[in-house]
DNA sequence: AAGAACCATGAGAACGATTGTCAAGACGAG
DNA sequence: CTCGTCTTGACAATCGTTCTCATGGTTCTT
């Protein structure tokens, strides 16, 4: 009974998302690969971006442009991030005061099924000094 | 000194906007155009749905599926949206404290230039009563 | 009303991110 | 090692959106 399997691309995908601090499109990592010799195919690293997300083992979320950016998940809980628009960086945060907030809402206009999308974004220390 | 020009296409999307209840994508958009006899192109759509965004009159906001959704926005104000998945539906919403939690999150983490994106979907009564 | 100046339009090409296809290759249980 | 099955990769295809540029429509000025 075969399932997942440990694959050299698999492992490789993984030791990125490992070692990038902020978070970053599907396409840089595939860059950062190729640039260690790490031969992945592209549609291989989205394959194994989206089983990731799908394990929520990383998070996604869609940059001001439309693309993409993983990074990988520190907690397993429900959260946001507060994200450096210039390098990526991203820190983790909660906001139970918001989750409440979102559902009272929701629920008060007849509304089910309630999900929330919620980032912050932003210029972080380092970068805005490096101007 | 000419600047905005009022031609029948401009009319014509604003039009559509205003009967929308929700949100809706530029091609949805084209299709009711198309749909009543209005011949404008799709170009066209995109380069006036801009325009009025630009001008604060129409909000946009990206749906899951990562294409952007049009609809009249009421209030100048900042605010933000309890959206049905299924038909589009929204409904404005404000939340002053969502608004000072996100500026304070940032700052005491050195971040500037802040903003936030934040949307709230669901099923609205309507649509959950169609099942 | 007529002309000039120039903004707007549309048809189609171009684009960039992502997904699909499918034959060939790699993995791991037995 | 062998076999069944999961994965991969090169490339085509899709999808939303933007770009190009020749043509048409508006508005301002006489
Ligand atoms: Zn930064
Ligand atoms: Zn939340
Ligand atoms: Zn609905
Ligand atoms: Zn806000």
């Amino acid at each position: 009974m075969v399932d997942i399997r440990n694959t050299r691309q698999r492992r490789a995908v993984s030791a990125v998302l490992d070692e990038l601090e902020g978070f970053a499109s599907a396409q840089q990592i595939h860059g950062v690969l190729g640039q260690r010799g790490e031969k992945v195919g592209l549609s291989t690293v989205y394959r194994n971006l989206q089983a990731l997300v799908d394990a929520e083992q990383v998070d996604a979320l869609r940059g001001n442009d439309g693309e993409v950016l993983y990074r990988r998940c520190e907690a397993g809980e429900h959260h946001h991030h507060l994200v450096c628009r210039s390098c990526g960086r991203a820190v983790e945060v909660a906001g139970p005061a918001v989750e409440s907030w979102a559902t009272k809402v929701a629920t008060e206009n007849g509304f089910t099924d309630v999900e929330h999308t919620l980032e912050i974004f932003g210029t972080c220390a380092d970068c805005s000094a490096s101007t």
